[in-house]
DNA sequence: AAGATCACG
DNA sequence: GACGTACGTGATCTTC
């Protein structure tokens, strides 16, 4: 006995069940899901291991030797599915087909016997692998026995446990008895989580360590929780701990590794209609191998040339099958299958990544996961680069153009899918595949988005792009675009990409987001934030294909006299910079401008930055212009001019759509760590308003005649919440009063009468107000205010003496999220802030302030999604025809008819003001005109 | 690609 | 006692 192998067949089961599509079933209507990833795994196990004993270890029943110490032990567990049911005799079934022990005990469950198989095969001297990802069986790793987590084909010894523990595996029973586990019904100490745990076991040794020194804890509620619930942790430290004896009744000598009877196997595979497992055990010559330790080999004539007993045949198993369709029968089946399956993962590829503009050049669909096909539409002929472009290259069979099926009839075929309601139609990112498909006539729906999904669930972590995704979750790398279309100046558009090429790419993305979704959508559940998604993030996208493919109208012609008129000051501020400097220089290069000043004009003033470069901020440029410098003045006029121009009324003139004539922006809906959107291509969150020259931009965006801009803002909506959340009663009372909320703040901090109040110290308790929202710094206050760094602080001690419960809603939301690494949202969603046990000091403060902002911007964010998901059909239910258009962070903009206006108005400001029921009214103001300036 | 700057909430 | 910070974005330009 070298090396035995003890399988987890439950987890298997389990994760086989969530992993894998329903649809799958015999033709007798059994689900055999579970049954075939099991197989197909067990299968690719045995090619791979050179294990002389394997076992397949199940649980029995739900009651156990634990029920007995604590009855609320997996108590709340949901009976198993009803298409699960029956899988679990056919798992066993399976199990002997393979020729592999099945084995389960009254009693125990599953983790017991492998620990105790464990055991005995390390006291015979072998080695053990665990194939399992439970994290329940961490603590036998180490010493001769590893797992193996055979879905991620990833080794977990004592690294990864620790890695995920925090602690060696000898203890990571203590870490679990104190961190408990909800999904068990392990209680733990409440409050503690694990990587407190692992702080609390690393200090102090153990459990009997940690109880028997709670006292001398510092944290006063961790102190208390470890004192009042130590029984607790010392019951949890009994349910987690394995039991290393079972009385076994099959001897580990029973499990050596035996022929399989290949035809029992055969018979098995044909029975659950498992066809392509089937035809490659089949198909291989599968025959008993005799050397000794083989389990299942190849028969002479199999695989000539490969050594039967190493010979992976049955690699690879979860093969991609990737079809390319070229005529109307084969699009008939795979859309007839995405039909019975009524489940069926989307992508299309395009010209272009700006959806308003680009043309559609093919689809892809995946119904099954490892099966998925893409269907060109629009491919042009290798003689088509460069040549000249005939406009509908899919109607007009240009020179060589590759055999594909007419865009128009493909559409009409895919439409009747891509609208039915009963087929759910899965994208990653499938906002922009609808907004294109929609300019062709194709409304898809209904949708989940997995890039949506994902941001749900770890918002914060990391991105939220496919390439990532299948990193991360599917231990996969995708191929990259640049590696089909090129890069640079050779990169071209994908309807000059190749067809085999185009097939690997664009059917790998819906194979993908089909594996994604199988993997990121289970876990909404599970983790409780189905409610944040549906009513949310999926509501909205539908609402923001519409505000996309709406637009807003662009005065080009008063753009364009802008740009010329910042054109011509910006000439004349030039050479005048030029001339105070004695010199032609790059305004725009903060370089040559710090050299200018600091270097040849001699003006004092230092270096900064890591760079070793001057500082030439507008607050610098500020300051030395208060003293009377001439030119630092002129660059601060230079600068914003040149930014107008550039980044707006230039930029704005090109981003207008040559069909529409109007500007269309893209929302990112998984881009912020807080739950906002954010726009680009243009971004049109940040039109100037501050500044008087900027103005004249944002008076730039008007209504089509008969029509005017109507802008609806919530006013003070995070000041607001933070009423709301901290539940602070003065601020509270204030809101209810209608007060000035700057000015009541003022009173009660500096003790002034509303009165008269001096303007500068309403000022200053806004900028406190401000401050409070984005976690206060007396740094940051002094900045902001130009004041000392210790009247700063006078200003917010007095603030938190005002309002104590602030001060405990900042130390509450910081020490939650220290000990989750998340914070959430009035409505639940989850912001998780990376570096808030980071030890240096700096990048802490960073994330707690981050920590303090998130709940009060996201839950501000929460609040006008949900205004914007009631308000098309509001509006639709009301007959009114406005359009929504934009949102800016609390302001949404709509087009409205001028018969319309009064109603609209009345109506916006109603469904707004309900989006939420707070303690606090919510107030919207409402601005009409036109342009949008002039409706604020 | 990174950094500086500046437009917005 | 020193460090060096206000929160969240995107676009443009220069520099490397």
């Amino acid at each position: 006995m070298k090396h035995v192998f003890l399988i987890d067949g439950s987890g298997f089961i389990f994760r086989a069940y969530h992993a894998l599509p329903d649809s799958m079933k015999r033709p007798d209507g059994t689900v055999v899901n579970a049954v075939y990833g099991f197989t197909a795994m067990v299968l690719k196990l045995l090619a791979d291991t050179d294990a002389d004993h394997i076992a397949v270890i199940f649980d029995r029943a739900r009651k156990t030797f634990r029920s007995d110490i604590y009855p609320e032990y997996k108590a709340h567990r949901p009976p198993a599915p009803d298409d699960l049911i029956p899988q679990f005799e056919l798992v066993r079934e399976a199990t002997r087909a393979m020729g592999l022990k099945a084995v389960d005990m009254e009693g125990y469950e599953a983790d017991d016997l492998i620990a105790t198989y464990a055991r005995q095969a390390r006291e015979k001297g072998a080695q053990v692998t665990i194939v399992s990802s439970d994290k329940d069986l961490m603590q036998l790793v180490g010493d001769g026995v590893v797992m193996m987590d055979a879905m991620k084909n990833r080794m977990i010894g004592p690294d990864e446990v620790f890695e995920k523990f925090g602690v060696g595996p000898d203890r990571v029973i203590d870490v679990q008895a104190l961190a408990g586990d909800s999904s068990d019904n392990v209680p733990g100490v409440a409050g503690i989580g694990v990587k407190t745990a692992a702080e609390l076991i690393n200090t102090f040794g153990d459990l009997e360590g940690v109880l028997s020194n709670a006292h001398t804890i510092k944290q006063p509620k961790r102190r208390e929780k470890l004192m009042e619930q130590a029984d607790n942790a010392r019951i949890s430290k009994q349910l987690v701990t394995l039991c290393q004896d079972v009385p076994v009744d099959v001897p580990l000598d029973d499990f050596d590794v035996v022929r399989p009877d290949v035809n029992l196997l055969l018979a098995f595979l044909k029975e659950q209609d498992f066809k392509s497992l089937f035809a490659k055990v089949a198909a291989l010559g599968l025959s008993i191998g005799d050397n000794g330790n083989a389990k299942v080999s190849v028969a002479s004539g199999g695989l000539s040339g490969v050594p039967p007993s190493v010979a992976p045949i049955l690699e690879p198993l979860p093969a991609v099958q990737f079809e390319l369709v070229q005529s109307e029968a084969a699009l008939a089946a795979w859309i007839a299958e995405a039909q019975d399956a009524g489940l069926v993962a989307v992508d299309t590829e395009t010209t272009s990544l700006n959806a308003m503009s680009a043309a559609l050049v093919g689809v892809s669909l995946c119904v099954t996961p490892g099966r998925a096909c893409y269907i060109p539409l629009a491919h042009k002929g290798p003689q088509a680069q460069g040549g000249f472009d005939f406009g509908d290259g899919a109607d007009s069979p240009a020179q060589g153009a590759p055999e594909q099926i007419p865009l128009k009839r493909a559409l009409e075929l895919l439409k009747p899918l891509l609208e039915n309601p009963g087929v759910l139609k899965v994208g990653q990112n499938i906002k922009y595949d609808m907004v294109v498909l929609s300019r062709y006539g194709v409304n898809i729906a209904p949708v989940d988005d997995t890039m949506v999904i994902s941001y749900v669930l770890e918002c914060g972590q990391h991105g939220h792009g496919m390439d990532e995704l299948a990193r991360l979750h599917l231990d996969y790398e995708t191929i990259k675009f640049k590696d089909v279309a090129g890069t640079g100046k050779a990169q071209v558009t994908f309807d000059l990409v190749d067809l085999d090429k185009a097939l690997d790419y664009a059917a790998e993305d819906a194979d993908v987001t089909m594996k994604l979704y199988k993997r990121l959508k289970p876990r909404l559940a599970s983790e409780h934030m189905n409610t944040v998604y549906e009513t949310l993030e999926r509501a909205l996208i539908p609402v923001l294909v519409q505000m996309e493919r709406e637009g807003i109208k662009v005065d080009a012609t008063e753009l364009k006299r802008l740009s010329d008129d910042f054109a011509k000051r910006l000439g004349d501020l030039e050479i005048e910079i030029h001339t105070i400097a004695g010199e032609p220089f790059n305004i725009a290069s903060p370089k040559q401008l710090g050299e200018i000043l600091f270097d040849k004009m001699g003006i004092q003033g230092g270096k900064k930055g890591k760079t070793g470069a001057y500082a030439t901020g507008a607050d610098i440029l500020e300051g030395l212009a208060a003293e009377g410098h001439e030119l630092p003045a002129r660059v601060l006029d230079w600068r914003q001019l040149a930014k107008l121009k550039s980044t707006y009324t230039d930029a704005l003139i090109n981003q207008i759509n040559a069909d529409t004539k109007r500007v269309h922006t893209s929302y990112s809906m998984a881009g912020t760590s807080t739950g906002r959107l954010a726009s680009s291509d243009p971004n049109l969150q940040n039109i100037p308003i501050r500044s008087e020259e900027g103005r004249k931009i944002r008076k730039a965006f008007i209504a089509e005649p008969g029509h005017t801009l109507l802008s609806a803002d919530y006013s003070q909506i995070e000041l607001r919440l933070l009423a709301h959340v901290a539940d602070i009663e003065q601020l509270k009372k204030a809101f209810h009063a209608d007060l000035d909320i700057h000015a009541m703040t003022a009173s009660e901090v500096f003790g002034v009468p509303l009165e008269g109040m001096d303007p500068m110290v309403r000022r200053r308790a806004k900028a406190i107000n401000f401050g409070i929202i984005y976690g206060i710094s007396a740094f940051g206050l002094a900045r902001q205010l130009d004041i000392s760094r210790g009247e700063a602080s006078d200003y917010i001690k007095a603030y938190f003496e005002r309002f104590p419960g602030i001060q405990k809603y900042m130390d509450d939301t910081k020490a939650f999220a220290a000990e989750h690494g998340y914070v959430t949202t009035l409505f639940g969603r989850k912001c998780h802030v990376g570096g808030i046990n980071d030890k240096n000091p700096m990048v802490r403060g960073f994330s707690e302030r981050a920590a303090i902002n998130a709940p009060i911007q996201g839950g501000a964010a929460d609040i006008i999604k949900r205004a914007m998901v009631h308000l098309p059909g509001a509006l639709a239910e009301a007959g009114l025809s406005a359009r929504m258009l934009l949102q800016v962070h609390d302001e949404l903009i709509f087009e409205v008819s001028d018969s319309e206006l009064d109603a609209t108005r009345t109506l916006v400001k109603a469904v707004m003001e309900s989006a939420a029921t707070l303690d606090v009214p919510l107030v919207v103001d409402v601005g009409i005109g036109a342009n949008w300036d002039d409706a604020h």
